[in-house]
RNA sequence: GGGCCCGUGGUCUAGUCGGUUAUGACGUCGCCCUUACACGGCGAAGAUCGCCGGUUCGAAUCCGGCCGAGCCCA
């Protein structure tokens, strides 16, 4: 019936004394304490180890000196199972990456410097956002030893350096090499501000109000917003069953202001309803205008250059930025009265993610890199998503990709494009990949080139996109170095957020097959984002940041983790909330007068792995635990961290604390055999507790379980695999809560104090229980268990159907059958026949279909009476 | 405009392949300092499960529509 495969050995001899426990628990003082204790060699990925290996390829964050909270609620999930995963018996490889290139420092370091990038050296620039990088992950790396995260430094990566930018361009070699990399001219979105092509995913979307212009177009009207790209006019559009324009069909007409002659074309895709309902195509207003230009074969008429300024096609307007030159043709067109009329429209524009400049599309050579949709989604499904519906996205997002991914940016703080162009004959020159890593622009090929012979050569000047960089994260993790497949490849794991499903995830999972030809990882946790107080996403605007400093200040990294774990289910959005810290810290409170209560027990010793276990409560209590260690290990295999903390916390202060200490509290002041069963399921669901803690509170777990087992980490311990089955026990013991429960909320509505003395309680259950006294003690009363029938009149007040028996067996009949039972006689509803009359004829009743429910009437003897399920309780009133 | 997710006591939330009394936390109110804990214990009040309709003996749960919020994208 039951069984013990596991009670650890209690090590008596070793624990500390329960009087060095201070009485209270002292987050600050602990966690650095441990945090200086701690190795990092225990955290270290083992080369050589045969257990099997968990490779997580976490997200290298970009260095700006603060570790936000979204990446504190990621990084939370990561060391969550990184921990589990550890005590499981796996080799765990939690590396740490740095993702440095990039916009955001450069102009960090123009603004510290009071600089422009173009007023020192290229490398000089470099060296100056390098150092700023370094001192702000120097800054980063504190604030994750104080969340106590279990990374592997012995596994960390900076993107920036020679090691990693090697592989970087190693990689685009080889993708050069296999045709996944070229190069063409083509329309690219542009910040102008930056001076840099941007991918589509780095537009963001902003809301703004603009004016809809209707002017005159060689005797048409037509209406834009963006009358400065007059010059980059080459077409106007109508839509084929518009009627106002059908004669316009096959025609040319004159651009005004400008002259040139451009083509009218028809396409559906024109909204006749917008504007005058014909409208005119530039190169390229937006992109419906690239579209258009493809699938006409259009002419390509570039009025802006990189800086944002007119180029000379603009003619007169030369020169000017676009806000003037828009300025400047609006006047001209008034002037010459060929502009009708002006309205204000609000309109969504596409601006540059770092900056907030609107994008201009500027036709550029760019390096691009081929998407091949179908290989991407084959490989994203070979991928196990958490949670699932995450998969959509990528899949939406893999769907409606139009361009290929550009790769080139005309920026310095990035990984050089390593390729030179020849003088002579502009052939293109790779370095040899030994000579990995260079910088084009200041070293030269160390062949003549292929083609002509020529010595001479230009280094490219533009550098690569800086996901470039943190979409081979994987590849370096598992150990890749172009010969192969890498060693630990593919990954277990990827840990993200949901917001960069369409950069690094889509970039990771297309480089992976570009270059291994699979996919990248088993399995993808896909966490939410951290909104602020208010429900909304945090910024600056709204004022509602909320730094993980702020909370390791005032309630430690165990509290801040366990609000990770619980603040919502994973991957969905996670409201931050104080409460939910405070009520963590709580918890670690009530953890530690229960650790304080089991060494004061605990220390007097009495007990051993041998001592047999008797007593209700105890069985009972050994049932709860096996109950929550499956239900807990159940979800920490599938990521549910709210779930499992929430079964840790409900069995350490509702069923261990509230319940079953306050039952054999009384029990273990005394001095016999049974007090040696309560000590040995205490210690047993103590040490539980503490393993189960030690992914989620590190340092609280650590504190607990060192008075226990001075010298020892929890940390090393196996996870639990503790299993003890007695349904009997689970059924008794439930029944024996309720009771106390039951005669608690008696003496409440009595007005009696709780521990006030209560005279005789029997109770008459249906199988003989052994409590060892626990509930005369707890009641503070004479109580006696019988088996025998309460000696009770009693009438029936009321019957309890089971709905769901009731339901399946007689579907509509079912409200004629309650009814039918309800009008039997109280003989019958006490014993039941086996068929009763519905409806004229003679049905079969169910078996359990219902309950009567009974009230009491006083005997000779004045009694109160309580009912739990089955079980009777009689309580004798005082005269 | 499209996609995804969501709407449950005052607040936040569990439950969602239908079934007995809708979970927990915070807050509120009452009682209790019982040799781990007042940073605690016990108890109470508080919910037409967004709205409308449908399917069903039975809907918080399934379906349709509407309203509202958030995130991602065009």
């Amino acid at each position: 019936m039951r069984s013990l495969y596991f009670i650890p050995q209690p090590t008596l001899s070793r624990m500390v004394s329960s009087d060095q426990l201070p009485k209270n628990y002292d987050f600050a003082e602990v966690e650095e304490r441990w945090r200086k204790t701690w190795r990092d060699e225990d955290h270290y990925f083992d080369r050589n180890s045969k257990k099997p290996q968990f490779v997580i390829d976490t997200p290298p964050p970009y260095p700006t000196g603060n570790f936000h909270i979204g990446n504190a609620l990621n990084w939370c999930y990561i060391d969550f199972f990184a921990r589990y995963k550890r005590m499981k018996g796996f080799n765990v490889m939690f590396p740490q990456g740095w993702d440095c290139h990039g916009l955001p420092t450069e102009v960090k370091v123009e603004e510290l410097n009071h600089i422009t990038k173009n007023d020192v050296s290229r490398e000089e620039f470099r060296k100056m956002c390098r150092e700023l990088t370094e001192k702000n992950i120097a800054a980063m790396r504190i604030t994750l030893r104080k969340m106590a995260f279990s990374t592997d430094w012995s596994n960390e990566y900076i993107t920036m350096t020679p090691k990693y930018y090697s592989k970087t361009q190693l990689s685009f070699l080889r993708m050069l090499a296999s045709g996944y990399i070229y190069q063409d001219e083509h329309p690219v979105n542009y910040c102008t501000r930056c001076e840099t092509a941007i991918a589509f995913a780095e537009v963001s979307y902003e809301d703004r109000e603009t004016q809809l212009n209707y002017f005159d177009f060689d005797g048409v009207e037509i209406a834009t917003t963006r009358p400065e790209l007059l010059a980059a006019c080459v077409a106007v559009a109508v839509h084929p069953n518009d009627e106002r324009y059908t004669k316009l069909k096959g025609k040319t007409m004159k651009v005004p202001l400008f002259g040139h002659d451009v083509p009218v074309i028809i396409d559906e895709a024109v909204d006749p309803a917008f504007g005058s309902g014909a409208v005119m195509i530039c190169t390229f207003g937006d992109k419906q205008d690239v579209h258009w230009w493809k699938q006409h074969n259009l002419a390509l008429r570039k009025a802006i250059d990189r800086q944002g300024k007119m180029t000379a096609i603009a003619g007169k307007y030369q020169g000017l930025n676009t806000t003037d030159c828009r300025a400047a043709i609006l006047a001209d067109m008034k002037e010459k009265k060929i502009l009708h009329k002006q309205e204000k429209l609000a309109q969504r524009v596409g601006t540059c993610w770092r900056c907030k400049t609107p994008i201009e599309i500027l036709s550029e050579r760019q390096w691009f890199i081929k998407i091949k949709p179908d290989e991407i989604q084959k490989a994203a499904h070979e991928v196990t998503w958490y949670p699932e519906h995450m998969l959509l996205r990528m899949e939406n997002w893999v769907e409606q990709m139009e361009w290929d991914w550009c790769i080139s940016r005309q920026r310095i703080f990035a990984t050089p494009i390593p390729v030179w162009f020849c003088k002579k004959c502009g052939e293109l020159a790779v370095p040899d990949e030994k000579d990995l890593p260079i910088d084009p622009t200041l070293t030269k090929p160390k062949h003549p080139c292929k083609k002509c012979g020529s010595t001479e050569f230009d280094g490219e000047v533009d550098v690569l996109d800086t996901w470039m960089d943190s979409s081979i994260s994987v590849m370096n993790v598992t150990g890749w170095d172009g010969s192969g497949k890498p060693p630990y490849f593919p990954a277990q794991i990827r840990p993200q957020g949901h917001d960069i499903i369409r950069t690094w995830a889509f970039y990771s999972i297309l480089r992976a097959v570009a270059l291994t030809g699979s996919r990248p990882w088993d399995q993808i946790l896909v966490n939410g984002m951290v909104l602020g107080e208010d429900g909304f996403k945090m910024s600056k605007s709204r004022g509602n940041i909320i730094v993980p400093e702020e909370i390791l200040v005032k309630y430690g990294a165990d509290a801040l983790r366990q609000w990770g774990a619980m603040g919502a289910a994973t991957g969905s959005d996670i409201m931050f909330n104080w409460n939910d810290v405070v009520s963590a810290s709580r918890f670690q409170t009530k953890m530690w007068n229960i650790t304080k209560f089991a060494l004061i027990q605990l220390e007097k010793g009495g007990f051993d792995n041998d001592t047999p276990v008797i007593a209700l409560a105890d069985r009972w209590l050994l049932v709860r635990l096996s109950d929550t260690i499956e239900q807990v290990s159940k979800a920490m295999e599938s990521y549910q961290f709210d779930t499992a903390l929430k079964a840790i916390r409900e069995f350490a202060w509702d069923v261990l604390a509230d319940n079953y200490i306050e039952l054999v509290k009384g029990r273990l002041y005394q001095q016999d055999a049974s007090r040696a069963s309560a000590c040995l399921v205490l210690h047993t669901a103590f040490d539980a507790l503490c393993r189960m803690l030690a992914p989620f509170t590190p340092y609280f777990a650590e504190e607990c379980y060192s008075y226990f087992n001075p010298g020892q980490s929890v940390h090393k311990q196996p996870w639990v695999s503790f299993t003890y089955e007695d349904d009997a026990a689970r059924k008794e013991g439930n029944t024996l809560i309720q009771v106390v429960a039951e005669v608690r909320k008696y003496k409440h509505d009595n007005g009696m104090a709780l521990n006030a003395p209560l005279g005789k309680v029997t109770i008459y259950a249906p199988h003989s229980v052994n409590d060892e006294g626990d509930t005369g003690r707890t009641l503070n009363a004479d109580v006696h268990w019988r088996t025998d029938v309460a000696k009770l009149d009693r009438v029936i007040s009321d019957i309890e159907f089971n709905r769901s028996i009731v339901g399946k067996t007689f579907r509509k009949e079912g409200q004629a059958f309650m009814d039918a039972v309800k009008a039997l006689s109280p003989e019958q509803l006490a014993n039941p026949p086996k068929t009763i009359q519905l409806g004229g004829t003679e049905v079969a009743l169910p078996e359990n279909v219902f309950t009567p429910k009974y009230s009491y009437m006083e005997e000779g003897a004045k009694v109160d009476v309580l009912t739990v399920g089955d079980v009777i309780v009689t309580i004798a009133k005082k005269e």
